[in-house]
DNA sequence: AGTAAACCCATTGACCCCCATTAATTCCCA
DNA sequence: TGGGAATTAATGGGGGTCAATGGGTTTACT
């Protein structure tokens, strides 16, 4: 899968419809034809929401699948995800259409922005994000932040079919 | 089999009908004609029921199958989960028929949650299934809950011969 | 006959799809 | 290299379809 990156702001209208960036759409549609779909969840950590590809969301399930059923840690962690996860899909415009309760818990009051994150992104109020990016920026700048790069590899494409 | 996501708050009527989601419908339905059943039994852990396709009720069976016979444990199992399944199908209207004692165990006065765990869900009252969320959330917060995710693989269906 | 379950039909309202318009970029050609 | 045309992304609105729901009727079983 190609790198969801950049900060996109784009509109969402009455209907709650919101136009998925290009690169974010081409990046995350399976077929060729642009057709796709993607979910979406609210953040546990701050008042945004998640998204990442099906096959992501895939791998998810899987890792969690792979826990013992019924102790509190899955059940913890289904809640807080898949139990708040929709899958939502492209029209032929490219928008996908954000439910009420998403569109209130990040507060998408006209417009969102789609920030990317590298394998998955995040959507925001334009004006909180900007307030975080500039948090993270200080605070990156004030710990002398560093980052040891791994290897180089075979891009992953994060899922489908392996 | 697709991955059960989301929450959906659908109506129980009088006659104890409530539509299963068209997403959770067609994730569960073997046939493309849109039949299918599923099982349902209650939470041993919670006041609320969890279901799963057929497909899956076979896996967990052969589970158990491989325990020692006559142990306590299989004892316990067997009796929590598969003597209490009921298994149940879709009405033309893709609507199922819950029986009065599992909508009253769950406390489903006239809605349900139903709650997508990826390869299973769960039907909720709607008020305590908020309530129950918003824990865990709140937990996973505050503990900074993580999960390390499994390598890309093959989507499972969960059932017919896996 | 009485009860309960399955089946059938009608209504409504949300969602999906289609078309039109605007804006911005790229491409082409002078 | 500048202007103009064509393509594509983003936006706005309207209408048709289907999921969800409520009620009624037939069938099965006791």
């Amino acid at each position: 899968m190609a790198l969801l990156t950049g900060t996109h702001i784009n509109k969402v209208d009455g209907k709650g419809r919101v136009s998925v960036p290009k690169p974010f759409r081409s990046a995350l549609s399976d077929h060729a034809d642009g057709s796709g779909s993607l979910f979406v969840y609210r953040s546990y950590k701050h008042d945004a929401l998640d998204a990442c590809s099906t096959g992501r969301m895939e791998r998810i399930a899987a890792s969690l699948d792979d826990m013992d059923m019924f102790s509190d840690e899955l059940d913890d962690l289904t809640a807080t995800i898949l139990a708040d996860a929709v899958q939502l899909g492209f029209d032929a415009e490219g928008r996908m259409v954000l439910p009420r309760e998403l569109i209130g818990f990040a507060a998408l009051n006209g417009s969102a922005a789609f920030v990317g994150l590298g394998r998955t992104f995040q959507i925001w109020n334009p004006d909180r994000f900007r307030a975080k990016q500039d948090e993270a920026r200080a605070r990156a700048k004030a710990r002398g932040a560093t980052l040891k790069l791994k290897a180089a590899q075979a891009p992953s494409d994060d899922g489908e079919a392996g």
